[in-house]
DNA sequence: TTGAAATCCAACCATATAGTTGTAGATGGT
DNA sequence: ACCATCTACAACTATATGGTTGGATTTCAA
């Protein structure tokens, strides 16, 4: 069993979930499926856009792994699907080591000096 | 002091963030940014683009606040910043008590159900 | 001082994204 | 059977993104 040397998620997979993230309405969507499933209609009246904008970023959510849907006659329910964030939540985790305040500042130490033989 | 609600970093910020995060040529560039410092053309190496490109790049994650930039001649050195990591990482951790296996097993039930009445 | 190296800026191109409107298809209620 | 509702699909538009090339600027070195 090698090292772990970087997060192991598919980079495509992050491009999606990140990608998905990084809409203030999808987030919102996100957060509002939070306190359960909701159909898209229920989704759509918060925000002053279109249903089928809101269609879209579902669709965006979906492929992303964010949410699945269901249908129940003419409704269709999403329902939020915690994996992707935990894929996501296990990206940056990878980085937990780096946040220690001393590190930041040794590396900035570091960018100072000449020396850049750090290659290696 | 109001219970929380909602992650609280700016909407904007975390816009920046999580789109930077969803190219795999950033995550790549974080990731090299982990070992120490790099300068762009250190950092362009690696990657089959232009050197103006991971310039492209590296402005998104400067943006982002994912990374600062320090001058040292004709170089700009980069170095990982943190504190945009751990506001990723904390809008995602607000998630987590729904990481829970049986709370999405449960929210799919819920969502097999035809009642819709949970709208309060 | 002359030239090469590191980086950035500008213009351009192709594609993706986020929105719109219009409409079609399926379902539920009467 | 009919009509209204829910959702998705298609076509279109404007802007953003990710890449290119060419050139300007700054700095190091001889």
């Amino acid at each position: 069993m090698p090292a772990l040397t970087r997060p192991s998620t598919s980079t495509a997979d992050l491009d999606a979930i990140f990608g998905a993230l990084a809409h203030p309405t999808r987030r919102a969507i996100l957060f509002r499926l939070r306190r359960g499933p909701a159909s898209v209609g229920e989704l759509t009246e918060p925000f002053h856009v279109s249903q089928q904008a809101i269609s879209k970023h579902i669709a965006a959510l979906h492929k992303a792994g964010l949410i699945i849907q269901r249908k129940h006659g003419r409704e269709s329910r999403c329902i939020l699907r915690t994996v992707a964030l935990r894929e996501a939540g296990r990206w940056i985790e990878f980085y937990r080591p780096l946040w220690d305040e001393r590190f930041e500042k040794l590396a900035e130490y570091l960018a100072s000096t000449k020396s850049r033989k750090l290659k290696g």
